[in-house]
DNA sequence: ATGGTTGCGAAGCAA
């Protein structure tokens, strides 16, 4: 079972590079974000057509999560719930192939001064509710998404000239290793430890031919899931080329 | 170096 998960900054504008990944990576879950689509505009016949089930909570114009299954969709809930302030569309879970999939995208936070960077902690601090409330660490659950946090300073290209600002600052790692406490492995970087391995790159400044990126974009997996993994890619290849996400698509493997 | 680029939507904001 391959599961993926891919920022793609507005599934709109990307819908050619989608169906062109989905052709040749042939993974069976994709999880997105930053779709950026109204439910109403979702195209889903198009992804329908190469075989996959979908589910979006957008509402238009910014964040947007989706979820795109060959292995079926089902007890699909939108966001956190009515009483939860989930700041925009940035959670969707649905069960897919027996697997209680995630597609999160977390608040970028800004500057950390700001009430976004509060906001943001404040998410995270949601999610780690959230899941309590709704999964068990023995269930098979993958949390995937835009983090927007950089686990360790190896997953930064310059951890000096980053230093002190959103995305590997001490409360953001310490909430997404809080999530993980609850019993979820970050399985890429425990099947490769080296540095030099990002997901996202600003599209300014030619930094993705610098190697100027961040590791952010992750796929948490319970234990259970965790032990069936072998193998693990960040997709740079999908990084290039013709009007690109500035995030590569992620996606891990689980044996049968 | 406070820049640079992209998407949305039609100016400026968010990333």
């Amino acid at each position: 079972m391959r599961i993926a998960t891919w920022n793609v900054n507005s599934l709109t504008a990307r819908l050619p590079r989608v169906e062109e990944w989905l052709g040749y990576a042939q993974p069976d879950v994709l999880c997105m974000q930053e779709t950026k689509v109204a439910d109403g505009a979702f195209p889903a016949m198009a992804l329908s057509a190469l075989g996959y089930e979908t589910v979006n909570h957008g509402d238009g114009r910014w964040n947007g999560v989706a979820i795109a299954s060959r292995l079926g969709v089902t007890d699909v809930q939108h966001g956190f719930g009515p009483d939860v302030d989930e700041q925009g569309c940035r959670l969707v879970a649905a069960t897919c192939g027996g697997v209680r999939v995630h597609s999160i995208y977390v608040p970028n936070g800004r500057a950390v001064d700001s009430e976004f960077y509060k906001a943001k902690l404040a998410w995270l601090d949601e999610l780690r509710r959230f899941v309590d409330l709704t999964c068990a660490p023995s269930d098979p659950v993958v949390i995937a998404g835009d983090f927007n946090v950089a686990p360790e300073d190896k997953d930064v290209w310059d951890p000096a000239e980053v230093s002190g600002a959103t995305h590997v600052t001490e409360p953001e790692r310490s909430a997404l290793r809080a999530l993980e406490d609850w019993g979820l492995v970050d399985s890429f970087r425990s099947l490769y430890d080296q540095d030099g391995l990002y997901s996202w790159w600003d599209y300014r400044a030619g930094n993705f031919h610098k190697h100027k990126g961040m590791r952010i974009d992750l796929l948490l997996l319970s234990e259970p899931l965790a032990r069936r993994c072998r193998y693990a890619l960040i997709d740079r290849n999908a990084r290039k080329g013709r009007q690109p996400s500035d995030h590569a698509p992620v996606f891990v493997d689980l044996d049968d």
